[in-house]
RNA sequence: GUCCGAGUGGCGGAAUGGCAGACGCACUAGACUUAAAAUCUGGCGAACAUAGUUCGUACGGGUUCGAAUCCCGUCUCGGAUACCA
């Protein structure tokens, strides 16, 4: 190999990346006791045909950057990769070309690891993993199995969007107005047997754990309202004229006076019995209607609809006959699937009684005040004509027994529910929004369940010895014409015996949804090539938990939910040590690319613009368009492809830009030109060490002492990298290696010691040019775990400051004062100095102001 | 609609109660060169009466000796979510 002379990063990334990968530097030792651990996680990519995108390797860079600093500071580094691999996009390819998904899933991942290794990234890949391997997927399964023993796993009937001209089961965002988005054709809700987890029975649990974790707050929320706690009460609604009860559910039991008309989904069971033969024709044609809607087409349309049933309840706190409508509003899988409809004080409520012409009754007086700052004229809700869903002063609300007037709206909740449960017709309840986790999907590429529908109707779990169970090969990767997943075409496969008694089954058709893998992939990465277990449970203890995990905010609620789930459930089942998996968590901000856009504000795609003077005009009509960051996408035509920017810059230049253009946790730009900045600041590192005609050394560098100036420099480097790479402030980091090169490139003498300092400061950041000049500067291992720089707090010392004065608060001196005086001794220097002195001569002094190391300022009269 | 986040030069950004604009990009002047590139040195928020002064961190108010930073209100942009009683 030629050593260059100039900076040739073709040929000094692909070196150091081999020398890695031959010395297997970044193995990370199971249980090592001498050191402490750090487990640092990536999310892992879906491996797509597209390849990589710029967005990939921003967290991918952090981390490893982490991960580097941190080994360097003597800590034991897990950092793995792997391929969250089943999925879709694999499978429609499969469906179009007849190609296999495990064909498709290989060559991609091929295509992700040779650009991720091009990034010089520092994972341990003996590590890694691909969630479609059997060997992986076995242990997926044998999750499942848990979750089923432990009764968490049930078949439910589940309405899902069916589409019978495609054959196939469509995603909610592939429905648009109840008819499939691609073709056009109709869509309806139809009933199909499902596998379902009961996440809901760790609700609480999930909602309790958020709290303790160091996660982004917007994230914890987004949790937190997605789990959906509410309190409040179940009440008993006695039917008018029949036996029947109806319960419905409120979180506002105070208002049970103002309730003046009950709904019921239209799902509700008891409405065909409680509707009236003059109704009938009408409630029934409103159910069908609702049915032919989607979910998503139900809470749109805000505009609210509606039948009445005929029938009435009696409300039990006033004996009050109150008419029971059904709506669409009303949703049967929250709470009972049927409310009390208090209008005066639920703006649902208030809409649909306005639209029905239904009473409106007033029984809370609202705090004057609030009810000016939210803008509502207190006589209107007072009169029934606004609506008032805050809190106030009770009144109409009595009966014989009880009296919430006068009381607050939380008084009167305790009030009420006490007097409802005395009376047995009302109790304390918590409801969740949160839902069970529908499980299943009708597709190819994805985990079998290890589950058999034996002839006696029975549901047999495979015996863990015959794990896993190998998805089936198929010609035709289709839903069968009848609607059943592909899987059924797999006769072979399909029909079992049991050995033991000698019944015959039927395998489960349904694969797990792409959730499923990247649920534990996690605890794959510490053990990943044992086949007696998941994982092992000492290495378990010596990794667990997850130390950092970084990755996009898309995955706030599921994937994060989800896992925790698994989690969970596996520490109650003892096979792992910590409650939750990952203690500390942050996203990285999408990074977008430039766009266009003309007058109108439509995006105009970059191949159609041109630059001129500056400005940017559409190629077609000569319009002048503005730029703007936006989403890369392929129609617009400003995807970056991180191959290119490697090829012409470098990794090190690549990985130093992304860490550059902002803050790690926001959303920037790319810039392209902004890559040339950081690529003339590796070049000029490079001409600070090695002369670019000989490729030896360059004369500057120097074994005298270094000056006191110079020195203090290199420890505030030290130190602001220190700690900018700690909180991930790598923005800032890299300017402050920027300040120190500007420095010491002008300097004919630059110091052997401070230059080596410097390169390990850059080495986490750029590692295979800091590798590189490590060993022309004399030293022969890498430079991976070479310990991390100190600094010297005295180093840092300056003998004189200067110190800003200001009068009235405006800037008018600067003086040079020793370091250390204090603020008696500011203001008397500052009170002399010929520029203030003629500012404050024959004034008042009111105030003297004075902070040491920054500022005097003093107020005058 | 609700929740969360963000608004600072031509651009990315820095400063989170103490000199607004570090560092970089773009632009610009000069040096080197036959010339260009590269490199080096300088300039680069705005206005004006230009060795200076005033204004300036989305907008309006407030707290403070002092606010980009804290508080209240408004607007704009981005993300998430969707009638959960």
């Amino acid at each position: 190999m030629t050593t260059p002379s100039t900076y040739d990063f073709a040929v000094i990334e692909p070196k150091w990346q081999d020398y890695w990968k031959q010395n297997k530097t970044f193995k990370a030792i199971d249980c090592d006791t001498t050191r402490e651990k750090l487990y640092v996680l990536d999310m892992f990519p879906y491996p797509s045909g597209a390849g990589l995108h710029v967005g990939h390797p921003e967290g991918y860079t952090a981390t490893d950057i982490w991960c580097r600093f941190k080994r360097m500071n003597g800590y034991n580094v897990l950092h793995a990769m792997g391929w969250d691999a089943f999925g879709l996009p694999a499978e429609q390819y499969a469906v179009r070309t007849g190609t296999h998904p495990a064909v498709t899933t290989a060559k991609n991942i091929q295509i992700f690891k040779r650009q991720l290794e091009a990034f010089g990234f520092s994972f341990d890949w003996d590590r890694e993993i691909n969630t479609t391997d059997p060997n992986y997927y076995k242990w997926t399964q044998w999750i499942f199995a848990q979750l089923y023993k432990k009764g968490l796993a049930y078949e439910s009937n589940e309405p899902v969007n069916w589409c019978p001209e495609l054959g196939t089961v469509l995603a909610n965002e592939e429905v648009i107005n109840g008819r499939s988005e691609v073709g056009n054709y109709p869509v309806i809700r139809k009933p199909i047997r499902q596998w379902v987890l009961k996440i809901t029975e760790y609700a609480q649990e999930l909602l309790d754990g958020i709290d303790d974790l160091d996660w982004p707050e917007g994230t914890k929320e987004m949790q937190k309202n997605w789990i959906g706690r509410s309190t409040g009460a179940e009440v008993d609604f006695k039917v008018a004229n029949t036996d029947e009860t109806i319960r419905v559910y409120t979180t506002r039991p105070d208002t049970l006076f103002g309730a003046t008309y009950m709904v019921l989904a239209p799902e509700h069971p008891l409405v065909a019995k409680i509707t009236t033969s003059d109704r009938a024709d009408a409630v029934q044609k409103y159910i069908e209607v609702t049915h032919t809607k989607s979910d998503l087409d139900r809470t749109e349309t805000k505009d609210k609809t509606g039948e009445f049933t005929g029938a009435y309840a009696i409300n039990p706190v006033n004996n009050t006959k109150i008419p029971i409508w059904i709506s669409d509003y009303v949703l049967i899988s929250y709470g009972t699937g049927a409310i009390m409809a208090v209008p005066a004080h639920d703006t649902r409520d208030f809409e649909f009684a306005k639209k029905f012409k239904l009473p409106i009754i007033c029984i809370m007086t609202p705090d004057p005040k609030a009810c000016e700052a939210a803008g509502v004229n207190i006589d209107e809700v007072l009169a029934g004509n606004a609506c008032w869903p805050e809190d106030g002063i009770l009144m109409n609300s009595s009966n014989e027994e009880v009296s919430l007037n006068g009381l607050h709206v939380e008084d009167s909740k305790k009030a009420i529910t006490e007097w409802l449960e005395k009376k047995g017709i009302g109790t304390p309840t918590v409801n969740f929004k949160l839902r069970d986790w529908l499980f299943s999907r009708q597709r190819y590429w994805g985990e079998p369940f290890p589950l058999i529908h034996m002839e006696d109707g029975t549901v047999k779990l495979v015996d863990e010895s015959e794990l896993p169970v190998i998805l089936p090969e198929l010609e035709n990767y289709k839903p069968t014409d009848d609607g059943e997943p592909p899987l059924a075409r797999a006769t072979e496969w399909l029909n079992v015996v049991d050995p033991e008694t000698g019944m015959k089954g039927i395998r489960e058709t349904n694969t797990m949804p792409q959730w499923a893998g990247s649920c534990w992939y996690y605890l794959r990465y510490i053990d990943p090539h044992n086949n007696e277990k998941g994982w092992d449970s000492e290495k378990e203890k010596y990794w667990m938990p997850v130390d950092l995990y970084v990755g996009g905010a898309e995955h706030a609620v599921l994937h994060l939910l989800y896992s925790r789930f698994w989690h969970k459930v596996l520490y109650d089942l003892g096979y792992v040590t910590h409650p939750e998996p990952w203690k500390r968590l942050i996203h990285q901000g999408m990074i977008l690319g430039l766009s266009y856009k003309d007058q109108r504000g439509a995006l105009v795609p970059n191949d159609l613009v041109q630059e001129k003077d500056g400005k940017y005009f559409h190629k077609e009509t000569g319009e002048e368009l503005a730029q703007l960051p936006a989403k890369m996408s392929k129609s617009l035509k400003n995807v970056v492809n991180p191959d290119d920017i490697i090829k012409k810059y470098g990794a090190d230049a690549f990985r130093l830009y992304e860490m550059f253009m902002g803050p790690l946790r926001e959303v920037k730009p790319w810039q392209t030109e902004g890559v040339e900045g950081v690529f003339r600041f590796l070049n000029k590192v490079w001409r600070m060490i090695v002369n670019t005609e000989t490729g030896e050394l360059v004369a500057e560098i120097s074994d005298d002492p270094i000056t006191k100036d110079q020195e203090r420099l290199l420890h505030q480097t030290i130190k602001k990298l220190t700690e900018d790479i700690e909180t991930l402030d790598f923005n800032t980091a890299i300017s402050q290696l920027m300040i120190f090169v500007n420095e010491f490139s002008k300097l004919q003498k630059r110091n052997r010691k401070a230059i080596e300092t410097f390169v390990l400061l850059l080495s986490p950041i750029a590692p295979h040019i800091a590798e590189e000049l490590w060993q022309r500067l004399g030293n022969e291992n890498t430079l991976a775990y070479e310990p991390w720089p100190k600094f010297d707090e005295e180093k840092l010392k300056l003998d004189q400051v200067e110190v800003l004065v200001q009068v009235n608060g405006k800037p008018k001196a600067r003086i040079q004062v020793p370091a250390e005086a204090d603020k008696d001794q500011l203001i008397e220097i500052a009170k002399q100095n010929p520029s203030i002195m003629p500012l404050i001569d024959g004034k008042t002094i009111v105030k003297e102001i004075a902070v040491p190391g920054r500022l005097v300022n003093i107020v005058v009269k």
